[in-house]
Order: structure tokens, then C-alpha cells, then sequence
DNA sequence: GTAGCTTGTTGAGCGTTGCTCAGCAAGCCG
DNA sequence: CGGCTTGCTGAGCAACGCTCAACAAGCTAC
């Protein structure tokens, strides 16, 4: 019986066995909180030893915040408006997407949410990169100044859109097209003072 | 020598050790992640064997959950409108406490909003009943029917709210009475619909 | 082909930390 | 003094993050 099912090829290049590690991460995501993944699941998971894991990553903690970066990135790509896009259709667009986005990967972008937000600073930063990233977008298709009180107020609305995007897709309140119209205008109103 | 200069009384009652524990989770808060409390380092400050601590909170998470309710309920005993106030005045003075408070315990509170948002299910769970029970109050001094529809736009508001006065006290964009006013009425407009 | 280099990979092992358990001892009652 | 409750401890186990010396796969050079 020399047909081994998965002839395990034993030695990967070095970006291989970083993408493979950083997307078990990625699927261990919507059932573990980040920090708490272990390395002795990915290792196993991966059919490798531990001390290979730490070879790619000094530090449990370098692991799971590439893996909330790789996470981050995968929403950006997603999010961002294409680069031709009219500017008035921007925000729009890109709410429009926001949802699609948690209500296509409600687990994982919860978790991404939820680790950002909790306890390790690194991981905070990801995330905080992130939504400003986002809110530097938005702020530039509505044509404001990029000052402290229009980045606050859109920040917080961004926070305010997460929080009620995320609820409503447990419980839908109000048609789909509402949701967005709501979001919008209270957008609006907010930076129109 | 027998001048020891605290003669440590050896034995508590139980009740004693359970707030003694508990206090001193609370004084760790600000610079530590709940869910990163050793129990090495309270038992230490404690002046007790690790042990002990296990026997009066079973598991590490019970001794964090409760430190997080007794932050909670520290909050909302500082929000919670006087038993004989005005409906109309309710949502003003807890808005006008909430910043207070933020304001007074900015690393405290952080720790506690990012703890609750951050991983584990149950912390989580004593931060969502303490949203919970100040949406309630809020709505109540609204006049407003309890529905899914205005539980969760208050409550988007209100993270809308965490975010913004967060923001503000590390970077204040304007005058505290225009916050509050801005805030109130984003909220105003928000269940007007 | 084999010597030698690079580098992906491993196993043994250490320190910390959450947690268990058997048992000591302080205080109280008879 | 004997016996009971109960606050309390020390030894020790298992899991986990992390280190280190060394093995071995695959390539190039002679």
C-alpha cells in the first residue's frame, strides 16, 4: 500500500508555508477569538511542529496580529471604491458593500470586531488603521476638510454604523434600502452643521 | 523585633475575601486587560496562596467576570437617573454623567468597553446588559415603545456615543455643553422618524 | 557522484500559568 | 481536651508560549 491519500509535499518555500499558516488563522477566525488561537492548533492543523511556527513568527503575538492584518486587508480590498468611481457615489457605494460584507462573513468580521477591539494594543492598531483608512476615504468623497472634528464625527458614525449594521443582520428591523438610506443621512446631517 | 508593622490578619471571612479580590482586580483594570489578570499577581497583592483565589472563584474567567460586573455596576450606580427625576431631564443628566464619568475614569472605563467588546463571550454578556439596561431607561424616559426597531437605533447611538466622547476626551473638537447638545440631538432626530 | 552549502524542519526541554487535591490549622462549641 | 467547621496552603499536573541545538532536503560545484 505505497498510495499515500496526500503525499504531503514535507519542505514548502518560505512565502508557502507563511500564506498557509496565515489562512488557517483566517478559518480559525469565526470560531476563535484571535488571541486565543493556539499555536499548538495551527501547527497541527498545518502538519507541522510548533517550533516551525515560531520560525515564521518570533512571537504568538506576531502570528495573530498578521493574521488580523491579512483579515483587515481582505474588507479593504473588498470595500474600497474602484478607482474610477464618480465621488459622489462613493460613500454610497462603499456602505452598500459594508453590508453585503457582514452579512455575507457575519462570523469572521464579528471576530475581526471583537479582537480588534479587545485587549491586545497590536491587534487595536490593525484595527484602527483600518477604519481610519476608511473614514479618510469617506471624508474625501464628501469633499470635507480632513480637521479633528469632521474625522471624530465621521469616525463615530462609522461606530454607530457598525454597531446598528451588526445588530440588524441578527434582527432586520427595516427593509434593506431603509438601512442604507438611515445610514446615509444621518451621515449627512452629522457633517452638514 | 516583634513590631510587624502590618500584623496581617490571617484569617477573613469569606465575604471579606471575595470584595478584598474583587477590589483589587478593579485597581488592576486600568493598566491590565481584564482577561490578562494572573492570578499569580492578585494572589501576590492578596497576600495569599494562589489557591485560595481558586477556591472562591472556581475558574480564572469567574474571578474576571466578576471584576467586570463590579466595574459595570460601579457605572451604572453613577448613571442611573435618581429615583424622582423628571422623564424629560433622564436622558440629559445620564449623558451629562456618562461624560463625567468618562471623563474621570477615561483608562478605567477604556478598559472596560475594550475588555467587554474584546473575545470572551461572558465579559461580553455583562457589557451587553449594561448597554442594555441604560437603552432601557433611555427609552422609558423617551416615551417610547420598546421595540426591536428603536432598541436598536438607541443602542447604535449609544455606541456612537461611547466612540465620540471617547474621542473627545483625548482630543476636545469643541465646547462639553456643544457636545452634549450634538449628541442629544442626533439621538432626538434619530427616534423622530 | 559526492562534498558542501543553504534553509526548511524537528524534538527535547524550560518557565509560566491555570487548576486540582489532600491536608493543615484557626477559631468555635461542647 | 475532643471534635467540628472552614479559611487556607504546598506540592504537583497539564497546557502553552518560547528556545535551542541539530537533522535533513534540495541545490550547486567540482
Amino acid at each position: 500500500m505505497t498510495a499515500a491519500p496526500a503525499p504531503r509535499p514535507l519542505r514548502r518555500s518560505a512565502d508557502d508555508r507563511r500564506a498557509q499558516l496565515v489562512q488557517i488563522g483566517l478559518e480559525l477566525l469565526p470560531t476563535t477569538p484571535v488571541q486565543e488561537l493556539t499555536i499548538d492548533e495551527v501547527a497541527r492543523r498545518a502538519g507541522i511542529s510548533r517550533s516551525l511556527l515560531f520560525h515564521y513568527f518570533a512571537t504568538k503575538r506576531d502570528y495573530y496580529t498578521a493574521v488580523t492584518r491579512a483579515a483587515a486587508d481582505l474588507m479593504l480590498e473588498h470595500l474600497l471604491p474602484p478607482p474610477g468611481a464618480a465621488l459622489a457615489e462613493q460613500v454610497t457605494g462603499m456602505l452598500d458593500r459594508y453590508v453585503g460584507w457582514v452579512e455575507a462573513y457575519r462570523e469572521s468580521h464579528l471576530a475581526f470586531v471583537r479582537g480588534a477591539a479587545g485587549g491586545d494594543p497590536w491587534v487595536a492598531e490593525v484595527y484602527e488603521e483600518t477604519r481610519d483608512r476608511l473614514v479618510a476615504v469617506a471624508l474625501d468623497a464628501l469633499e470635507l476638510p480632513d480637521g479633528p472634528l469632521h474625522r471624530q464625527l465621521v469616525t463615530a458614525w462609522f461606530a454607530f454604523t457598525e454597531d446598528l449594521v451588526g445588530q440588524w443582520t441578527r434582527e432586520p428591523t427595516m427593509p434593506r434600502p431603509e438601512l442604507l438610506a438611515l445610514l446615509r443621512d444621518v451621515l449627512d446631517r452629522l457633517v452638514t452643521r
